[in-house]
DNA sequence: GTAAAAAACCGTACCGGGTTCAAATTCTTA
DNA sequence: TAAGAATTTGAACCCGGTACGGTTTTTTAC
């Protein structure tokens, strides 16, 4: 099949509109920036962009998933979702100090948390993944309590993303935030596993 | 100041517009129906519609409210804020077998849960209350895991109020939903503070 | 190498949500 | 009852997104 060059051109142009649209979102801001302008500094018509992506929000929200269900359900035998789930953010926290496009993450988290629209998006982005771990979850055995976790666990990993973007953001270097984020990623679970309760008390 | 004619006037036309959109709505679905129609349903211009309701879904969601922040703030000395919480939930539980228009909140469920958009617009609600949340814990000196708490806290009542909707509209008498709600409560509240470890194995 | 089939692309026109603005209407108040 | 403030209105407009028919490009088959 010689690798396909309409393959190839289709994934080049994908990249091109949606690294422009990037930058000029960047610069003059999201809502600031019309379609029409993304699509021409592409160099290309407004229904190819859309044929692309089929919204605004998605040239700058298509690049981030997760799936978590699946940690769920290809876990290892006799391992509780619950230690599954934290061992796999663990890793993440980990891999955040190796190598990474820092910068590019960076204005990509930057254009979203600057934009109702496109914070609206990640939440949506969330419940979706709330709702496949809930059934993940079920399926596990995890009887009455299988919604109340999924939403739980969904909610602290969203709260720990936030800090971790925040503290990026505003100037704590990657390797000092990777730390930070591997430390709370065991507070959160460990939270999860033995409440609030467990730290009652605690002011540091 | 004779109860002010124009007051009265303004709070009527605001009543009128939301109960004809949610019945449009209701009636040949959210998408279906253009701002338009309702405007000249309610017999009112387009702008003074938006000069009510500053977009389309606040039509639907400007009813919905709840403020978890302030049930910290105001808690009892000596009180804990999950504590507070978890009174403040069961009371409302309680509350939801007294009288209310169940017709209503059935409609206005019913219209919600069927349009990506109005859902959309409830996650963001969600998400300004853990915001204030966050703030009130931390000010309650919750230290680190106050946004963890508040996440957590948000995500369970959130999982509540959805599983409590999703039986009435499925049939369930309100009765036995409310009760069901009631146990609901006291668990999540359990689980908030004991951790998930503590029923590892439940199967009901 | 060329012709036909398929896929991608384009311009244009259109729809619906939302805003702007100046003019017209309605309520208040003195 | 007249001045003045608040509200309403129609019309024009912007932007995100879709529908449609026609044009270019790539593939495939001969």
């Amino acid at each position: 099949m010689m690798a396909g060059l309409r393959e190839r051109k289709k994934e080049e142009t994908r990249r091109r509109i949606s690294e422009v649209a990037l930058r000029l979102f960047d610069e003059r801001g999201y809502d600031a920036v019309t379609v029409n302008e993304v699509a021409e500094a592409a160099g290309v018509a407004k229904v190819t962009l859309f044929n692309y992506f089929p919204s605004k929000d998605c040239l700058v929200l298509d690049a981030v998933k997760d799936d978590t269900a699946a940690v769920v359900t290809a876990r290892a035998e006799g391992q509780s979702p619950l230690d599954a789930l934290r061992a796999h953010y663990r890793g993440m926290a980990g891999l955040g100090t190796g190598e990474m496009d820092v910068e590019g993450l960076l204005t990509r988290i930057r254009v979203i948390s600057s934009s109702p629209a496109l914070l609206a998006g990640v939440y949506q982005t969330n419940m979706a993944q709330r709702y496949e771990l809930a059934t993940a979850l079920a399926e596990a055995g995890a009887g009455r309590a299988a919604t109340l976790m999924a939403g739980q666990v969904t909610a602290a990993v969203t709260t720990l993303q936030e800090a971790f973007f925040h503290r990026l953001s505003t100037g704590v270097p990657l390797e000092e935030a990777g730390r930070l984020l591997e430390e709370e990623v065991e507070l959160a679970f460990d939270l999860l596993e033995h409440g609030f309760s467990s730290i009652k008390g605690d002011e540091s």
